[in-house]
DNA sequence: ACCCAGGCCCTTG
DNA sequence: CAAGGGCATGGG
């Protein structure tokens, strides 16, 4: 059984996967559908958590409501990780990522909360999805007051299906907010039941979550693995096809299969469904079962190389 | 002003 | 199929 003090929290949770998580007061507080998560960090080193031999016995999990050890479920203590390092170590670079960076996990997320986050998250970055998701909360959610501290619970199905596509807009969705409706009334209403989804196998789920009107392939792989479990998925964004065209050219230009190359900058990195299956495709054959953990480091690699903050 | 952002949909060729 | 334009919005 592995040991929780391997993981970053701040790492972990600032990686792009998760949006209404915030630090005050030597506390991380996370909204997780009908849960508040609070992380306790009863210490001042909290930039190297990892990495403090004591971590376990400075930091408390507390939620609301009450629910024990919700960190196992929440950071996926339940993944054998030295077997996952194990099944990626063949690949030079994320081996390497590997120990660099070694306490980055894929984060557990509620799914209703993780599907209108990634129909959010397209065509746009991460400071305003956060935005977008915190006035949904805002508007539509139950609010909460702990301590001196005011929360707003993510909503429910039925509550974003009865708001109006005005009031989505006035939360900043945009285009987004037809889309935010109709799957939260489908929901809503039991034409799509995402037990059922979740517990179908990686592409037969990937194929019903499709079906909905603004999740394509790339917004499916995230809900797949952020929320599914399906460690295998590898989600191909404009950040990862870039890392993808640095260290795996190898992969994604084999066969003639891209021809982005001499579009212009905007373009360059975006592929059309038939592409990024075949290109998933071949990811999945190299990666195996655990493809989504090189994803996220790729990821949180690249943006780091950039120079991103957020 | 222009480009870009954890894309996707729709129309045309 | 592939290509291209449009979509809302805010930051750099």
């Amino acid at each position: 059984m592995r040991n929780s003090k391997d993981i970053d929290i701040n790492l972990s949770i600032g990686s792009g996967q998760v949006f209404l998580w915030e630090y005050h007061d030597n506390s991380w507080y996370g909204i997780h559908g009908k849960n508040i998560f609070q992380i306790k960090l009863n210490k001042d080193n909290t930039q190297d958590i990892h990495k403090d031999q004591k971590w376990d016995e400075k930091i408390e999990y507390l939620s609301y409501p009450r629910w024990e050890h919700w960190e196992k479920y929440f950071f996926r203590l339940d993944d054998n990780f030295d077997g996952i390092k194990k099944s990626l170590s063949h690949d030079q670079k994320i081996s390497k990522l590997l120990e660099q960076i070694s306490g980055l996990r894929i984060l557990r997320q509620e799914p209703f909360q993780c599907i209108i986050s990634f129909l959010c998250a397209s065509n746009t970055n991460i400071p305003r999805i956060r935005r977008m998701l915190y006035n949904l909360t805002k508007k539509f959610g139950e609010k909460i007051e702990l301590g001196n501290k005011r929360f707003y619970l993510f909503p429910e199905p039925k509550d974003i299906a009865n708001a109006s596509i005005m009031e989505l807009i006035d939360c900043g969705l945009g285009y987004r907010a037809k889309y935010v409706k109709t799957i939260s009334s489908n929901i809503s209403n039991g034409e799509v039941d995402l037990t059922y989804i979740q517990n179908l196998e990686y592409l037969k789920a990937r194929i019903e979550l499709i079906k909905n009107t603004g999740i394509g392939n790339k917004t499916a792989d995230c809900i797949l693995l952020f929320s599914f479990n399906k460690t295998n998925s590898f989600p191909i964004d404009v950040w990862i096809f870039r890392a993808l065209e640095k260290y795996y050219s190898w992969l994604i230009y084999e066969n003639n299969i891209n021809n982005n190359k001499e579009k212009k900058d905007s373009k360059k990195y975006k592929l059309n469904p038939k592409k990024y299956d075949i290109i998933l495709n071949k990811l999945e054959n190299y990666f195996g079962e655990y493809a989504g953990y090189a994803q996220q480091y790729l990821y949180y690699y690249i943006r780091e190389s950039a120079g991103k903050k957020w």
